[in-house]
DNA sequence: TTGAAAGCGCTAACAC
DNA sequence: GTGTTAGCGCTTTCAA
């Protein structure tokens, strides 16, 4: 058997693992070195034009492709930057988009990794961390400060959405205390004073957004007329704890839902349940979600841009994953925070009230 | 200067792509050769447990981590299995959870690539592809079955809850047909007789949907009274197509919608209309997802059990990936059912009804 | 039980 | 412009 007889044999059994062409079979099969079709494959300066030519339509014969992990391992670097994310979040859907643009703009790519109902965060990382991602991507992390630092000590880490402010790694999130005076001082200008806040215990950005309101209308007055009752992120939150609240607060004109997503339970189960929206009770979100613009929503909300999440998140990361040029990346953990603002729709009362 | 401090100086370095601890490294600092430590991480017998304890020992003081790209290509395999998902779908958030699972318990890891709005399937199946995953899981393609049959031409590909019948690669999805024919006996046994389907052309599962509604009906004697009418699968679309449709059929006392989410579009909007669930409107979804169970919805859905999706998956893209034992991968594509069953809740009617 | 040597598929340095 | 050589971090023979 000769040699060009093993070569041929080995490539169509394409066992179990899978003999894949490789650089070697195209460089046989086109007469010319290996390294020269790494040159045609990388499609930088130092082939012929003929060879060029030649060794591109051997490779597309023989259905070559690039095996991306062998490359990386060899550059000694993946350009990787990992993205951790919960499945369950159609927000984070939004997000992954954008830190996809935002990363190829920067000549990375992302790697993907999700939080499900069996698989922590914990877990989603250690996996990253195994490809040799450069950085990492943490959305709406939940995870103790310590733990963060620890992995931070491995690879630059930013957490998007979460509410951290650790000396040891970034994070970039929307201005919660702002958003949630905006939302408060909406709802006053509308002549409201009765006012709930349904938070979400444990979920990040809940603390500064309770805070922030019992500060703003105990400012303005109304300590004694508001009320903020313990919810959680999803419909279903939203419409068992609004059911609850209009009992022990019946007189309630208004309320500010951690989210979107229990907004819209807050919504649905209070039509349910006779209440006009926004005429018995006005309702304010956060997120500004695609789900807010359901015609049968037109819910009030503070945005906050994932483009500009996503693209602020990438560049900190690379920031500190490439000291490049006069490279001052910040040794101290930094913390930014976007502007927010109030979109109006029909859930907080008519969408251009000329008399509060 | 000492080899030692050459070692300690490399170390905390970590540049642009971090050099990282290396089993190299490892075996130095604690005095064997790099293959011993391999097989101390790799946790297979043949090495002595003063060896192994040791050099766990230094490894974890050095922070060691196993380059996983290294392992798979000197393996020449990946044990990967690519799944290609929708960001913007909770369900596929669920079913990724069981994939995980699901493959973790064969023996493989998952790599995940998203379609976004701006990256089409063709994109994320590339990306997997280059990183040499074994087999590839599809969850809603829509992609035309050529595409597919060329892709599965490289590595086993079995797509879920989509339909395809191609010869050259797999597919499982939910009974569609039996599915729908339980929504419409049930409608019926509960009096229904003006019934409306609301589909999603163009998403996988609708043509099947469309094809046996007209069929049950017509067969039940019912063909003037029923009506298809085009929405989507979104609950924007569910909410928009219902308006128009109860002005062109305002006699109609219920509807099967193509999901749950257009399905709460339509009692959303539905009720706003003025419409009481299920007294005037009855409604019938698909996929029996968690918001069917939202209080205020109460969805009485078609349930297809991602766990039995997933596993089922799992198994045709193994099975094709590792021929084992006697091995009898099937040569031709193999297309699965799986059965669904009808979830009855009160969105069609009373729970209980005594007589129809 | 341990070590030495080879090589996975690729890129980078240098020779010709 | 092209080939040769070397080596990324790991697993896998094969010897010792």
């Amino acid at each position: 058997m000769s040699d060009a007889d093993a070569r041929d044999a080995r490539r169509p059994v394409r066992p179990g693992g899978g003999k894949r062409v490789t650089m070697r079979d195209v460089a046989d099969a086109a007469g010319v070195s290996q390294p020269l079709v790494s040159i045609v494959m990388r499609d930088v300066p130092g082939a012929s034009p003929e060879s060029r030519a030649h060794v591109l339509e051997v490779a597309s014969r023989l259905g070559y492709r690039r095996d991306e992990r062998a490359r990386m391992l060899k550059q000694g670097r993946s350009r990787l930057i990992g993205i951790v994310f919960h499945a369950a979040q159609p927000f984070h859907g939004e997000l992954i988009d954008e830190l996809q643009l935002a990363a190829r703009e920067a000549g990375y790519n992302v790697s993907l990794a999700a939080v499900t109902r069996r698989r922590g965060e914990a877990d989603a990382i250690e996996a990253l961390l195994g490809e040799r991602v450069e950085g990492l991507v943490l959305l709406g992390a939940s995870l103790a400060e310590e733990e963060l630092e620890r992995i931070a000590d491995e690879v630059p880490v930013v957490t998007v959405a979460s509410q951290y402010s650790s000396a040891r790694f970034d994070s970039v999130s929307m201005d919660d205390a702002r958003g949630t005076e905006l939302a408060v001082q909406h709802l006053r200008e509308r002549g409201h004073t009765r006012i709930l806040y349904l938070g979400a215990p444990g979920v990040s950005g809940d603390e500064v957004r309770t805070a922030t309101f019992l500060e703003a209308t105990t400012a303005a007055g109304l300590g004694d007329e508001v009320a903020v009752v313990a919810g959680g992120a999803s419909e279903a939150a939203g419409a068992k704890v609004i059911e609850d609240a209009l009992k022990h607060h019946p007189d309630a004109t208004a309320v500010i839902a951690f989210n979107d997503r229990s907004a819209q339970g807050v919504v649905a189960q209070a039509r349910l349940l006779g209440k006009r929206i926004p005429e018995d009770l006005a309702v304010v979100g956060f997120d500004n979600s695609e789900q807010a613009e359901l015609p049968y929503l037109q819910l009030t909300s503070l945005a906050q841009d994932p483009a500009q999440l996503a693209s602020t998140a990438v560049e900190m990361v690379v920031g500190r994953v490439d000291p490049t040029a006069e490279g001052e990346a910040p040794r101290t953990g930094e913390h930014r925070i976007l502007p927010t603002k109030l979109v109006v729709r029909s859930s907080s009362g008519d969408p251009a009230p000329s008399s509060r």
